[in-house]
DNA sequence: GTCTATAATTTGATAGAC
DNA sequence: GTCTATCAAATTATAGAC
């Protein structure tokens, strides 16, 4: 089974976003990287910005079809820890959302939205595995943060390891 | 004693990377910002490259300034999350290295550079706070990626209280 | 040091043929 | 659904007058 256009559109741009932020690709570019023109890839998504909130929703239920398999309890903070781990180790990309989050002034009050449930998923899922925590939200917060701030340092330097020490005893 | 026109670019300059991005703002909005046309930002800076350059060092530098007031041992991770807080607080910023190293993959190499120096300083002068920790350079990683995510979190939900909520324990 | 003018390229987006 | 062709605007950057 082929993958669609739409899909190769989505893959395409899902890693130019991950890799560069949003204002760091064109519509030229995702075309070319799939082998069609910049009109083509018009059709399949009118703007940029519903381009961006199809990315951030397909990313939101990617990470959280992921998780079903994960396990329940504190010992979910390594599930997290290693999807993160994923995204460094594959091309050195950013979490979708931990990029809108940075990029946030400049973007489309929609796609900032879309950012915003993607992160309160999360707390929400984490929140709901630490209850034996003092503070739940604040630990599931904190969770996060050092994710998407590890994600952040392993790509400057370009070394995985960075990532690994910097959440060592999550 | 007024600010000369390259201190003005620099603060306009540094304000809309640490809000929108490195491919989130041009010469032109620089202009505008401080009332002068495009030609004449060119003239203080060549390129949009070495403003960049110009911008993360002297970050760092001043970054580096205010941590000299800042107490010594374990206590100096208040210092780092005020230092981050007020990033936070004023404008709802970004920290301007912690922006490039999200966008990093669309950066001139020169301009990563810098950001990881920026870390490379950081780290070093936590860890050697850290010592009686049992990995202090882990440990020095560890803040500064909860820092920088948890600019992400605050500046995603628009809420200092998310800050506060994700380093409370720090 | 700032300006006008402009070059060369890129961008997001649209119209309409096939 | 993809294409050619095109648009209007924006972008980085430069030349040269004042």
């Amino acid at each position: 089974m082929g993958q669609s256009t739409s899909d190769r559109i989505l893959d395409a741009a899902e890693a130019r976003l991950r890799l560069t932020g949003y204002n760091g690709f064109s519509f030229r570019d995702l075309a070319e990287d799939i082998g069609i023109k910049s009109a083509s890839v018009h059709h399949h998504f009118p703007t940029k910005e519903a381009l961006a909130i199809r990315l951030a929703e397909s990313y939101t239920e990617r990470f959280m079809t992921a998780l079903e398999t994960a396990p329940t309890g504190p010992a979910r903070i390594g599930a997290y820890r290693e999807l993160f781990r994923d995204s460094l180790k594959d091309g050195g990309k950013m979490c979708l959302c931990g990029m809108l989050g940075a990029e946030i002034s400049g973007l489309p009050a929609s796609v900032t939205a879309k950012a915003k449930d993607f992160f309160e998923a999360i707390t929400t899922d984490l929140e709901a595995n630490l209850k034996d925590h003092a503070d739940p939200r604040g630990k599931a917060l904190a969770v996060l943060a050092r994710l998407e701030g590890a994600l952040i340092l392993g790509r400057t330097y370009a070394d995985l390891a960075v990532f690994d020490q910097a959440v060592a005893d999550l």
